[in-house]
DNA sequence: CGCGTCATATCAGTACACGAATATAATCTT
DNA sequence: AAGATTATATTCGTGTACTGATATGACGCG
């Protein structure tokens, strides 16, 4: 059934470029940052997506239900300003749930522009399901991290999100006037 | 010209629902570490993005084209591997970059299949006007970030980025046998 | 009232990024 | 030599995610 892996340093007949290991050179923690933040990113997000493909749910969709689920009757431009994603982005995810029949929309009683957003039963029922699998995914990303070194990464996340290169105060947020 | 900006706290007759600011509850710090993975790999992305709008470049080619100065004659196969991407979404770079004459690739004179990557002299010129943008952006990445606080940020993104929860060595690179 | 501004939802087009599948070259095993 | 396996490049289809543009409802001010 299994062959014996193949001895991939002695076929070096063919010219080749050298290539550092995945923990070696820039490839590891001498890296540019932004290089590592892009490929932290992205694994983080490949492995919710194979998580998440039991449930038939990719992981923006995930995001989104989880956004509704918290915030019931919010808008199409609340779940955008959440995410932090644009509204053109989110009506597209938004439009793949309701043909998933996963969620449901009602006009604003109100305003007459507002679609509010609701979960479906169903919504409901495949959320919980996505959630013990997303939690497991999510556990492991804290890693063998302690509880002050992991402080520093959120507060940096956070500094880094915002974009602003400030992060000295615990939660600036600055005064509305 | 600029009008007095709306009072949003008064217009309230619309009933709503609460969302918190960005540094708020959820949003902040306290919440789940994925999501501010993701905000902050997203708003970095968006950042390089608009910098290198300016010489036509997005930042995934950026990369790509990096990638390839630091490894001329390389491979779509070994791009894919550098950026831990996977080779279609490679190959559809490669031929936008082809396709812009930034980038030209040679048959291996060896492997019949293989085909090596150069840098164009255009290529190279238009790297080297982006490379300027991009290292202002990547500096503020840094924020006020301390050097020992520097060093558990990066430890923390390359455990994510290779996925195993363990980091408690320093580059563990998994010896072969 | 009427005009300007803002917020919302949506459409169109472009560019990643993935999984699945195909075709071909090179190599390994028997 | 023949078959199996691996690596490479590519095509196809789906799902984000962006900019730009359009249409409409609600609100503010003169």
């Amino acid at each position: 059934m299994t062959r014996k892996p193949r001895d991939r340093t002695k076929t070096r007949s063919i010219p080749r470029v050298p290539i550092p290991a995945i923990g070696e050179g820039k490839r590891g923690q001498a890296g540019h940052l932004g290089y590592l933040l892009r490929q932290a990113a992205n694994g983080q997000r490949r492995r919710m997506d194979q998580a998440l493909a039991a449930v038939g749910l990719t992981h923006p969709q995930f995001l989104v239900l989880t956004m509704v689920r918290a915030y019931p009757g919010c808008s199409n431009a609340d779940i955008a300003r959440l995410t932090m994603l644009t509204p053109q982005t989110v009506h597209a995810m938004i439009t793949v749930l309701l043909h998933k029949g996963l969620i449901s929309r009602q006009p604003n009683p109100v305003h007459g522009r507002i679609l509010n957003i609701e979960l479906t039963n169903a919504g409901r029922e495949l959320l919980g399901r996505g959630r013990a699998r997303a939690l497991a995914v999510e556990s492991d990303l804290q890693g063998a991290l302690k509880d002050a070194e992991m402080v520093i990464v959120r507060r940096w996340l956070v500094s880094v999100a915002r974009g602003a290169p400030s992060h000295d105060g615990e939660l600036p947020t600055p005064p509305p006037q």
